[in-house]
RNA sequence: GGCCCCAUCGUCUAGGCAGGCCUAGGACACCGGGUUUUCAACCCGGCAACAGGGGUUCGAAUCCCCUUGGGGCUACCA
């Protein structure tokens, strides 16, 4: 039977690297028919926010990957949040240190730093120096009494290899030594990473551990506390590392980091304005610049936000704003650092479960290119059933707050219908946006009309495109069809000398779904008034 | 500095473990053309890679070594 788990600590939202080690682990348990567990690591108190822990449910939802066991769904390993099985990991601390494999210390981190500052002024490794003698329980008391920090730390047997026996990478050799003794238990009592996901995996019969690359150092770690308390050793497969377009590993950072050089690059901004649309202080906007501090990431969005940039995608939430699917995600991610072995690049779930497998994982590093994942999210906006995506584009218009959003599914369908071939649902909302938005409040676009409306007659066009429409009785795509080309062709000139014009009196802009379902789906009553609008407003310019 | 991982078109990759089927395949991007009422989509065509150097072998993208390059780790973070 085939355990894996995503074990996430809940520092902020999902990001698509943290997506994609979770979708490899859920991917390999579903295909062999396993049990896939959601941990959340939240030993470290400092780091932890409280809504993270829900950010990240609702992402690994979006994405459609469910849990047998964890948070909300419950199971027989419980708890599955490490900050409520701190008796367990007392438990098996206190066995370590009585058999005399771990040892009190009572170091604070200004004595370790200096320490590590003399090894790297030395162009030599830090190296902790194990006590002759092992402090016990009284020493302990009395540092705690003295108000000294008190950790445990594992003494590795230093003179064995460790053999990381890696299902992409084969077998990697640790010689004796390398490996030195770390912390186990941390002063404020919580184990550390390397503790807690060691007793964690054995006691919730993980066989499987897929993980970032980042973690192949940290195994040799992990087998000797292993073979410490006498447990198994899952199978190990450290995945490659996703890197960003700018180089080295996708990161969070990246967010901030652009919103940073984006303002830096405007001519003026009024910072008051952005620190209030931000929710933080002036000070804490002046920092932030300054490459101080970084306000949180909801801080960072609506900065974003209010000054119309549009930064890089790092969080699941965010390419769930840009209008990217969840069906479009899964399977980009997939497709980084793993292939079917076929051509086949475009599949839905059911389709990678099938091809799923762990010798197919790549080890080299994947850089994530977006242009191809826009070309992705073409082809699943076109694959997805249509029911589907209505669903994706209701809840996106309700996420973006879109005038749309509380628009009937019929005609949201045939939104979605028209707008067939869109790379993201974002474009599809700004191309029909204007459907929206009151006669009065179009926004024209200046271009768009000057090129438009203002030459080769685009005004008189309008105006005999009113008088035609009035005429018709039967108001269908396709009778607007026939009266905008019969017009053309009387006048001699292309469809698009008569769409054009049209276009900008009733969008504002040149771009629009097919003139006709666009003027269908706006109704006549709409179209003549922007019409009679538009002639009024620029005929009277020119 | 130390330790570790990786190396095929600009990008994701197939082929590598079982050397000849590879004058290296696909996809995205890009370029050219077509379709066309705008954008997108769509159709046709094109450009483009085995990092370098040594071996092993009748034969190497494929196996070995070195160099170079990229990445990771080096916390009382995970």
């Amino acid at each position: 039977m085939v355990v894996t788990r995503f074990a996430p600590s809940p520092t902020g939202y999902l990001h698509v690297g943290g997506a994609r080690t979770a979708l490899f682990n859920w991917l390999y348990a579903r295909r062999m028919g396993g049990t896939f567990i959601l941990r959340i690591e939240d030993t470290d108190l400092k780091r932890n926010t409280p809504t993270a822990m829900q950010q990240v449910i609702k992402d690994l939802r979006w994405l459609g990957i469910d849990w047998d066991q964890g948070p909300e769904a419950g199971g027989p390993h419980g708890p599955y949040l490490q900050s409520q099985r701190r008796d367990i990991y007392d438990r098996y601390i206190a066995q370590l240190l009585e058999q005399g494999k771990a040892y009190y210390c009572f170091d604070t981190p200004e004595e370790l730093d200096s320490l590590r500052q003399e090894a790297s002024e030395g162009k030599q490794g830090f190296v902790y120096r194990r006590p002759e003698q092992f402090p016990d329980a009284k020493d302990a008391a009395r540092a705690r009494a003295e108000g000294r920090p008190v950790t445990v730390r594992f003494a590795v047997p230093q003179d064995q290899p460790f053999v990381v026996r890696d299902v992409i990478r084969g077998e990697v050799v640790f010689g004796p030594g390398e490996v030195q003794d770390f912390i186990i238990l941390k002063s404020d009592g919580f184990p550390t990473y390397h503790f807690a996901v060691v007793v964690d995996d054995e006691l919730m019969g993980v066989t499987h551990v897929l993980r970032g690359q980042e973690h192949l150092m940290n195994t040799p770690c992990h087998l000797a506390l292993q073979a410490a308390l006498g447990f198994r050793t899952p199978e190990y497969a450290h995945m490659s590392v996703t890197v960003s377009e700018g180089g080295g590993k996708l990161s969070k950072r990246e967010r901030p980091k652009a919103l940073r050089e984006k303002i830096k690059a405007m001519d003026k901004v009024d910072l008051e304005s952005l620190a209030r649309a931000g929710g933080i202080g002036m000070e804490e906007l002046e920092s932030f610049l300054q490459k101080k501090t970084t306000p949180d990431m909801p801080a960072i969005d609506a900065m974003a936000a209010h000054l119309g940039v549009h930064l890089p995608e790092i969080n699941v939430v965010d390419f769930f704003r840009s209008g990217y699917l969840p069906e479009t995600m899964v399977n980009f991610l997939a497709l980084l650092g793993w292939n079917p072995g076929d051509d086949r690049e475009v599949m839905d779930r059911q389709e990678l479960i099938a091809a799923f497998d762990l010798n197919r994982l790549s080890k080299s590093n994947s850089l994530f290119d977006r242009k191809k994942l826009m070309s992705f999210n073409t082809e699943h906006i076109k694959r997805v059933a249509s029911t589907d995506l209505l669903g994706h584009y209701r809840a996106f218009l309700a996420e973006i707050g879109s005038p749309a959003a509380g628009a009937q599914d019929k005609r949201l369908a045939r939104i979605l219908e028209i707008c067939l071939g869109a790379r993201t649902l974002e474009e599809i909302e700004q191309k029909t946006r204007f459907l929206f938005v009151d006669n009065d409040k179009v926004d024209y676009d200046k271009t768009a009309v000057d090129k438009v409306l203002l030459q080769h007659d685009g005004l008189g066009v309008l105006t005999e495109v009113a008088d035609l429409f009035r005429s018709l009785d039967e108001i269908t795509a396709a009778s607007i069809e026939e009266v905008l080309r019969g017009l053309a062709d009387r006048k001699q000139i292309g469809l698009g000398k008569v769409a054009q014009p049209l276009r900008v009196a009733i969008c504002g802009t040149t771009i629009s779904p097919p003139i006709f379902d666009s003027v269908d789906m706006l109704g006549m009553d709409n179209t003549l008034a922007r019409i009679r609008i538009a002639v009024e407003k620029f005929g009277r310019t020119n």
